[in-house]
DNA sequence: AACCAGAACAACCGCGGTTCG
DNA sequence: CCGAACCGCGGTTGTTCTGGT
């Protein structure tokens, strides 16, 4: 059985928005409010919308205090550590980035970061680094090897963006480490057990079991619960990030903190930065393992533009980073 | 100056979760 | 408890812009 539309297609405009229904839109919403319903606001004002689009429409564009492009370098390292600890989670990520949009941030990671990181390999297969496990997007292939695929088809349970975070880890620290990768039994083990969580990724209440694993690295209930992580991502995330996740992989997370400098900024790039260089993952030694000399971006948020003060850091958002903050030892 | 390719951005689509009657 | 309506999110597509030839 299908889902009803949400509008009626035939007579709903389409396309890009005219500067008079941007304020017609705007007008109403700054007088009136949203009312609650995004269905009903475009019959309201008279446009002829889908209340969807409406509300995307002011999300992404005609909201107060919306920043577009230029991205900091603070932004890129805020993006790209969120990335590959949590994933595709663009409307958390971009609950850390001030006047930036989930679609904003979606869209400057699809066009840009993701390839001046993995596009980034590339360059350097060619230029005398040599690896075995050949990972960048083009080749990881269904049937890949490198431990990755566990006999059985595990990539049939990875999402696309789980198996850029997979390559993004792996490139990340073979950087560091080129031998280190087949030893991590978390990464090593992976796929067979995100197959395994994520077909109970929506039970959170039965699922016992698979929570064990999460619980063991610590994750919060609240995150589960409320943001509806996959099981595939909470592996991830705690496998990657976790600093109670054993030693080993804390070393991958500094690794990744002090390569994503290298890869978006090139070598001796962090030299050069007033900032960045800061972990989200404080991988180093629970608490204590500040980065040196760069000023972590957690801190230059909470002395100046603290999450709290973001336009759209709402009570729900603040706790949910609560809980990444503690899990992540922040 | 014209054309083309790729990049960037805006908007749409469909799905899952939540709420409410 | 169930189903419909709604919301929000992530993925994808379409359009516009820009730089190169």
């Amino acid at each position: 059985m299908g889902r009803a539309p949400c509008c009626d297609k035939a007579t709903v405009k389409k396309g890009p928005w005219s500067p008079e229904e941007d304020a017609m839109l705007k007008n109403y919403i700054e007088e009136h409010g949203t009312g609650g319903n995004w269905i009903a606001l475009p019959h309201k004002i008279g446009l002829k919308r889908c209340g969807k689009s409406c509300r995307l429409r002011w999300l992404n564009y005609l909201r107060p205090n919306i920043k577009h492009g230029d991205f900091t370098p603070e932004e890129d390292s805020i993006i790209c550590s969120l990335y590959i600890s949590i994933g595709s989670r663009w409307s958390i990520i971009a609950a850390q980035l001030p006047g930036r949009t989930d679609n904003d941030v979606k869209n400057y990671w699809n066009t840009k970061l993701k390839k001046r990181l993995l596009g980034r390999r590339k360059d350097r297969g060619g230029g005398g680094h040599h690896h075995r496990s050949q990972s960048t997007a083009d080749d990881l292939p269904a049937g890949g090897d490198g431990g990755m695929n566990d006999g059985g088809g595990g990539e049939r349970s990875l999402s696309a963006s789980a198996m850029e975070r997979i390559q993004l880890c792996m490139q990340l620290q073979e950087l560091q480490n080129p031998l280190a990768i087949h030893h991590n039994p978390l990464l090593s083990q992976w796929p067979s057990k995100a197959t395994t969580d994520h077909n109970h990724s929506n039970s959170n209440s039965n699922s016992s079991m698979n929570n064990v694993t999460v619980a063991e690295h610590g994750m919060s209930s609240s995150i589960r619960d409320n943001h509806h992580l996959s099981g595939q991502q909470l592996e991830s995330a705690a496998a990657m990030a976790s600093p109670s996740s054993g030693g080993e992989n804390s070393n991958v997370v500094v690794a990744i903190e002090a390569e994503l400098q290298e890869l978006l900024y090139g070598g001796g790039g962090s030299q050069g930065r007033a900032s960045g260089g800061g972990a989200i993952i404080d991988g180093g030694g629970g608490g204590d393992g500040a980065p040196q000399g760069d000023v972590d971006w957690w801190s230059y948020d909470q002395g100046k533009q603290s999450p709290v003060t973001c336009w759209d850091f709402t009570p729900e958002t603040s706790s949910i980073f609560q809980d990444y903050t503690t899990v992540y030892d922040i």
